[in-house]
DNA sequence: ATTAGTTTTGTGGATTTCCACAAAATGAAG
DNA sequence: CTTCATTTTGTGGAAATCCACAAAACTAAT
């Protein structure tokens, strides 16, 4: 027998000292991670490793880029369905050589992986063995780490309740707050709020977490759950188009949600990006409300994610109020939808349509099915026949606005 | 002599009487108005009546064309500020033959006007002085009516101020009053209200009554003052464009204001435009709020006269209440004012007068002095450093209702 | 069924917008 | 003063808009 029964039986300091065991043994440099693709351990004394290791080194967690072609070639979902090590062939697109990976378990759970560079030499059928027997043996090494950052997971969870309900205001105190557990700070952030049809279990926490983990579009700082919601507060990486950042990261996850986890139909939001941690409060609420009128105007809001770009609709329940008390009245739109009601025409739609495609003809025109002229006769008859200039910026913005209040208070 | 010493010595019954006296003597046909060209009186048995007099008599008051073309020519200014009896050369334009006119005299004050037609014959000088001699005559006959006239003014009076209040609010009582006291009803009406510089002098009111009296743009059915503000309620002739004849009678309003009594600077607006008499209070108080925006943006509101022209000025005061409170903040809004300011720039000023010209870049460029290209090129730099779609119109109504609180905020 | 009024679609041409590219002009930093 | 980035202005061609006019389709009455 080339090794002896159980070569990792001994106590370890540590789970680097761990790794270079297993390095020695397999003739091969090996990196441990965890669930989500940090760096736990790497062995140290290799003369070569691919690009894909030394970035996840530096960067102490694997790049996304190698996670996302991971999972495209099914490794990802074999090692969380298997205990069997497993072999990977060269893919040169994100720099990763030849390899072989295992994962670690704990009852049910993966909670690591082990990957063995084959740079000199193929591992043979009983290496793969002693990877599976490394795997074992890294088990309760990994847990402790586990058992570590849950504790300090509990924390944070508390601080990042007081902040987002506004319990801790003082500037100095977040501050002190955020350097003493070890939260990264940045510039710019906003909270995010991902709503998902029914309560959030661990389980979809875990994979919640393992993508935000695995992401690097958005630097997370914080997140926790509160029943259907998944609550978040991340920064984007560049100060120049923050909202760009923040409304592609929010479709990436869905996607990856979909497409990895099955889980579909997630309301998404984020609150104001603001530059200083009082505001965490305020950007949540802006979330929140970005969600409700998600919930009121889906086909107005499907493309809308941030508070930003919920535009006129930020003040829409204010107005709502006021036409409620029969302010706000719009003779223009009373004589229109009388026309329209009598003659079976349909300039207030047009209206809207039009307005909704910032006043482009030809995309109105698809839009509502009609051709190009009839449009331009139809608006004709509005100003006509309202008696509104649609020259004048500032009426037609309030006929548009009218209308969407007209429209909601009829589907309520 | 001619005539006898006083050939109005007798006691008339009525102005009728009186009328035809004079023109048996002088053998032409007569007619008597008020101060404000109202029909009084006509000689009944003439032979031939220009179409001025014959317009005049069949809808009770001198059309307003006519009384136009008299204040051209100087022939109002001439009666007003003397007692002399003047002789007008046919104005063939608008009907008017020629004819020898005398103002009717109280004190320092005109009470009205005689006129004699000079169809088959030119009057005499010792028909002038006769002339002179009738209006002296007049005077009590038409002063009596002016007191029958002021005591149902009074009652007039009173109830419009109830309905301008809200003090009735049940629209038979409403009607019954109208009847009651013979106010002419209309199917849609609305509150005017004009501003001027100074409380109003009974002479200024007077001043107003005469071209509300003469107008015929409009049907004038209440009017009083308060302070320095003239009160109407009148009704648009038209169903159809209703809007625009009261905008266009504002604007002949102070242009008449200007040009016969030397009366600028006239604030004027009017409230919404309803059909039932319940919404009078509504109007009025909708006219005096298009008075205040007007206070606060007289740039942006100089050519808005009615509520509904007001837009989105109509609930300005809601939001601006809203972003006091720290809400509706706009990080679009903010980096581009961080933009001009480090970089000496006009970023918002030129999405603020792009919007205000409808988005036509031909027409902005101009407004702002600069080439199509460079408007071009700065919305692009909008876009980028706003991070804002500019294809989005909610995202840009937001951008430009925010711009202009912020405006607003700046200057107050 | 006919008719009058309204709405839709089509055609063509003048005008305007949009965009890419490039040459000036400007202005701030070294 | 030079340099570099930004801004402004200019040119030209493709695309879109606007507008007038007219035929066709549709609707609501008589």
């Amino acid at each position: 027998m080339k090794y002896q029964d159980d070569p990792f039986k001994g106590n370890f300091d540590s789970l680097e000292e761990f790794a270079d065991r297993i390095s020695d043994l397999l003739q091969c440099p090996i990196t441990i991670e965890d669930a989500n693709h940090r760096l736990i351990a790497y062995s140290a004394h290799d003369d070569y490793t691919d690009p894909a290791r030394t970035a996840t080194i530096i960067s102490r967690r694997v790049p996304e880029k190698v996670i996302n072609s991971l999972w495209k070639k099914g490794v990802i979902p074999a090692l969380l369905s298997s205990q069997e090590p497993l072999r990977i062939e060269t893919i040169s697109e994100v720099g990763l050589g030849n390899r072989v990976a295992v994962s670690i378990w704990k009852n049910q759970e993966v909670i690591g992986f082990i990957w063995a560079l084959e740079t000199d030499r193929t591992l043979s059928k009983d290496d793969l063995e002693l990877l599976k027997k490394a795997a074992k043996a890294a088990k309760n090494k990994v847990l402790q780490l586990y058992m570590r950052k849950n504790k300090r997971e509990e924390r944070v969870q508390e601080f990042f309740w007081k902040l987002l309900t506004g319990h801790i205001t003082a500037n100095e105190e977040i501050k002190e707050n955020f350097d003493f557990l070890q939260i990264p700070t940045a510039p710019l952030f906003s909270v995010f709020v991902f709503r998902f049809a029914n309560d959030i279990t661990s389980d979809i926490e875990k994979q919640i977490s393992y993508i935000l983990q695995t992401t690097q579009q958005i630097q997370v700082l914080l997140y926790t759950v509160d029943r259907s919601d998944f609550i978040l507060l991340a920064a984007p990486k560049s100060t120049r188009q923050p909202l760009a950042e923040c409304s592609q990261f929010i479709a990436s996850f869905a996607t990856k949600m979909k497409e990895r986890f099955h889980i579909a139909n997630i309301q998404s939001s984020f609150g104001g990006i603001y530059e200083t941690f009082e505001y965490i409060e305020k950007s949540y609420k802006e979330a929140l409300t970005v969600l409700s009128m998600k919930e009121k105007f889906p086909a107005q809001t499907a493309s809308i994610y941030g508070y930003q770009q919920l535009g006129i609709y930020q003040f829409f329940d204010l107005l709502l109020e006021k036409k409620r008390q029969g302010e706000l009245t719009n003779s223009t739109l009373a004589k229109l939808q009388a026309y329209d009601e009598k003659h079976h025409t349909n300039l207030i739609e047009t209206f809207e349509v039009f307005f909704d495609h910032d006043s482009n003809v030809n995309e109105t025109a698809k839009a509502l099915n009609i051709h190009p002229n009839t449009l331009s006769y139809r608006l004709k008859r509005i100003a006509e026949i309202g008696e509104i200039d649609l020259h004048d910026m500032n009426q037609k913005v309030k006929l548009y606005i009218d209308i969407k209040l007209a429209k909601y208070e009829a589907s309520h």
